[in-house]
RNA sequence: GAUCCCAUCGUCUAGCCUGGUCCAGGACGGCACCCUCUCAAGGUGCAGACACGGGUUCAAAUCCCGUUGGGAUCACCA
């Protein structure tokens, strides 16, 4: 097991985020390809809207994809002494001092310094009133170094110099006794000796604020790496806005995992022109170098057609497997699965080329499932006329009187039939489709009559038949 | 407004570090054709980009500077 050690610490406020999956993937990447430790942290000291069904939600979403951790879930919920402690530590040290500025007047300051151009950042009114037992709400601050500058050598964007006059005393202890997010993150990174920060690059800023933390707390400073952020069409954050963001509402729409987590890995990462990986794969190449430092669109088109790819290229009995869920939810039980020949599994080959996903091919295995169909009217209208009656009369009398119901044996009999009365073959492929489908798109002919059976071949030839009389 | 980040086809990207092999390659999507019982899948082909302007250099998508454009962040949220 190797030194590196990653976290992926979402806070649970809700479901989780297509773009927290990205930034838990390349972490879990990360700690795969180098043989080390993928944490799990969840940052709830915001008690007002952390729930512990987002917390089941985080979880079971990196199940789905796949992304298993190693130590966790650790809930900062559980370690607000701990921050206190180092909080305090820092204040008995001369490194933080209390702040009695309330709310307000911060909030107002800010105001009237915005509203004169100037920066916005806390004034540090405070730092030298040397308060050491406040009789009132007070916040403990950090006093951040105002000398020099603050590097970060990032792995993904290089080295990003920040002017330490920019950075501002910031709070570590709000007046109610918790710790603050950017004094939280710190401790843990630094205890449990975090290797590498793999986060999105929203939090680029934070980073000069955080290793002057690390270094008075005397922790060791982690490597950064800032993914760039996933964009929506409109080249703003990915959210709500720009259809699903929550991992599982992929599940749900019929996704395979590993075809999002290939769409996924690819949103920002390369490895030469190959589009299609294995997990293996991902693993064995991954590398911050081939990391692009900047943001990118959500498209979920191509996320379509790689899940297709999946679809096509899976074994045709784990294809089955994630699809009769769907087929279960869609009302179709055993009983009704079992009348196609070959149950689940047949449909697979005949509908994986015409599905993007496991939503598609329910709709697309409709036919083959239902006792009777539904016909579409326009199909019949337009394709069941009298003049094909005796042909698809013929057809059904001779697949009836022939015991063989073998794809070659009916392609003889139609075929024959065809040359008979000299037709072209979509003159009667296509009326007879509808009569079997009820549309006018489905699988190959002689596929369709094996996933219907020869009894179910026959009652809906005959029903087309007298659909057509009447038109 | 301040700070920081980013900039190759509509989109994801290769190439950029280590200038020449790039009149820029692949993929999604689009279009056309082929195949064909429909729809797909598959095959073939077409259109489509180095944001702009200056340098440096024999030579720049690649290095430097500036401009423009986009994004992120500026809380007692995380």
């Amino acid at each position: 097991m190797s030194n590196v050690r990653v976290r992926f610490a979402p806070s649970p406020t809700g479901f989780l985020h297509i773009g927290g999956v990205r930034t838990a993937l390349f972490n879990w990447l990360f700690a795969r390809h180098s043989g080390g430790t993928f944490i799990l942290r969840i940052e709830d000291t915001d008690k007002e809207r952390s729930t512990d069904e987002a917390i089941q939600v985080i979880m079971d979403g990196m199940k789905w994809t796949g992304l298993d951790w190693d130590e966790g879930p650790i809930r900062q919920i559980d370690r607000l002494e701990l921050y206190r402690e180092k909080a305090m530590d820092l204040f008995k040290r001369g490194l933080a001092y209390w702040c009695v500025c309330t709310p307000e007047e911060l909030e107002t300051r800010r105001k009237e310094a915005q509203a004169r151009g100037e920066s916005i950042k806390y004034d540090g009114r405070c730092r030298n009133r040397g308060i050491s037992e406040p009789t009132e709400p007070a916040a403990l601050r950090f006093s951040v170094p105002q000398e020099g500058q603050t590097v970060v050598q990032d792995l993904i964007k290089g080295e990003i110099v920040f002017e330490n006059t920019v950075l501002d005393d910031l709070i570590i202890l709000r007046s109610n006794g918790y710790a603050t997010y950017n004094f939280s993150v710190v401790v843990d990174d630094g205890l449990m000796n975090i290797s590498h920060v793999i986060r999105g690059d929203d939090h680029v800023n934070n980073t000069p604020r955080q290793i002057p933390l690390f270094e008075a707390l005397g922790l060791p400073v982690p490597q950064f790496a800032h993914l760039p952020m996933i964009l929506g069409a409109d080249k703003t954050r990915l959210s709500k806005r720009h259809g699903a963001t929550s991992v599982l509402a992929y599940k749900e729409m019929g996704y395979l995992p590993e075809a999002l987590v290939n769409y996924l890995v690819r949103l920002g990462w390369s490895h030469g022109d190959q589009e299609i990986f294995s997990i293996k794969e991902m693993v064995e190449h991954f590398d911050f170098k081939h990391v692009q430092s900047s943001a990118a669109v959500f498209n979920p088109e191509k996320l379509k057609w790689v899940n297709a790819q999946y679809l096509r290229n899976k074994e045709p009995q784990e294809v089955a497997e994630a699809l009769t869920p769907f087929l279960e939810a869609a009302g179709y039980d055993d009983a009704v699965r079992a009348r196609i020949p070959g149950g689940v599994e047949a449909l697979i080959s005949p509908l994986r080329e015409r599905s993007e996903t496991l939503l598609d091919f329910v709709e697309g295995a409709v036919p083959y499932l239902v006792e009777s169909m539904e016909m579409d009217e326009a199909a019949a209208t337009k394709h069941l006329k009298a003049a094909i009656v005796p042909s698809l009369q013929e057809f059904a009398d001779l697949v009836e009187a022939e015991p063989d119901f073998s794809k070659e044996t009916l392609e003889g009999l139609l075929h024959g039939l065809i040359e008979r009365k000299e037709l072209k073959m979509g003159k009667v492929a296509q009326p007879l489709r509808v009569a079997l489908t009820g549309r006018t798109v489905s699988p190959g002919i002689y596929e369709v009559m094996a996933l219907l059976g020869k009894d179910r071949t026959l009652q809906r030839i005959r029903v087309g038949v007298e659909r057509a009389l009447k038109n």
